[in-house]
DNA sequence: GGTGTATGCTTACGCCGTAAGTACATACAT
DNA sequence: ATGTATGTACTTACGGCGTAAGCATACACC
């Protein structure tokens, strides 16, 4: 009786992440996933300790892929190439942002901390204090995940819904023009924009802020 | 035999409010909700069609606390007032955020949707076009809804999280300075900040930008 | 009193995460 | 060559979830 590949954490790791990424983070179950690797649910627990351990390590993968700036580079190039990094992954990755707002994933290595490390320090450098970084922090961390987040699922009436128009189309109907009339205006002129780019130029409408309120 | 005061739509809101508020999203069930109202789970069908109605009730009911600004006032503190309303109300109810992001919600009332057209036509009186007034409105939904979810439990290594050194101090000791050095000082002179200030600072460096690059 | 309708209760289905116990293939010691 | 230990996988089961379907009951109105 052949025996099987035997399964690891690396492969386990891989189907999560190619199941979450086509069915969404509330489709990827163990079972379903056990089903994709032709195992048990239950044979999952040998290589990994349950499914927030596994969420744990999709966010690490990508906290990993997240490229570290030339620490040479002034401050408000380094806090804006981390942060477009950040989105970058995290948008070929939805499921990551999903399950940490969510608090189904909590990473602490620190692998998956350094990104946070190199905002960190580039908002030091620029004279900040304890207060002013910690603010500082949240806002970037604020828009990073806010823009994922709305792009990727929530809240269609709002904003982004990536592909547009489908769902768009159905709010036009239904609303009434005299009641809504500057939101119904937009919708009737959605531009195709790219949701990336969008939030490039908010990174940008921020980092903008924050130079101009650095301490002399 | 005496009769049960009769449900209502209402009823059940306030209780899925409450129990929301003190239990999460995910304490939130059909089942915990009709023990809550002293009720059988399948009675609760009789007044919201399922469990999504009743997280567009509660988020409609949030978006209606909304105050609309007098529309005379200059479009920034328009502008301001709403995105602050907004986070304000959703801050005193952090479940419709949550169920508004993860698609568990998605109101499409006249009455749900006038913050958002308040928004848009002060973006709209700014002088943006169609394609600006779509980036605007998502950066400040971005930063309104990433604000809220980044403070009321997602990702607690990153910011946030509202009481504080609980968990911050379980990093701190875990967390080797060596390698996370920027990081590690700020967890350890982490400030008392509130989340709502940090919000509306971070949402007056957002107009400040956006009145810097309106058409002229 | 009879009937229609609204409300609530019960049961059941197919999901979920995972605790606990079992079967078995291999690797090694004797 | 035989026996044993180890690790992997499978099976079963528990208590949760949302909700479809059917049944019982209490009231409003004739």
């Amino acid at each position: 009786m052949a025996r099987r590949e035997p399964l690891n954490r690396e492969k386990i790791l891989d189907a999560a992440l190619e199941l979450a990424t086509e069915e969404g983070l509330e489709g990827l179950s163990m079972r379903r996933l056990a089903k994709a690797l032709g195992v048990e649910a239950m044979s999952l627990y040998n290589h990994v300790s349950n499914k927030a351990d596994i969420l744990d390590g999709l966010a690490e993968r990508a906290f990993d892929q997240v490229e570290l700036p030339d620490p040479a580079l002034p401050w408000p190039q380094r806090l804006r190439a981390v942060a477009l990094h950040m989105y970058e992954v995290f948008a070929r990755s939805p499921v990551v942002p999903m399950a940490l707002l969510t608090d189904q994933s909590n990473p602490t290595t620190v692998r998956a901390l350094a990104p946070i490390d190199s905002v960190v320090g580039a908002l030091y450098e620029a004279g900040f204090d304890d207060a002013a970084v910690w603010r500082a922090l949240g806002a970037v961390n604020s828009l990073i995940f806010g823009s994922l987040l709305l792009s990727t699922g929530g809240f269609h009436g709002d904003t982004g819904e990536h592909a547009g128009r489908k769902q768009v189309g159905v709010y036009i109907q239904e609303m009434d023009p005299a009641q809504l009339p500057h939101f119904s205006r937009l919708l009737r002129n959605i531009p195709p924009t790219d949701p990336a780019t969008d939030f490039e130029r908010a990174l940008d409408m921020l980092i903008l802020g924050l130079e101009q309120i650095i301490p002399f």
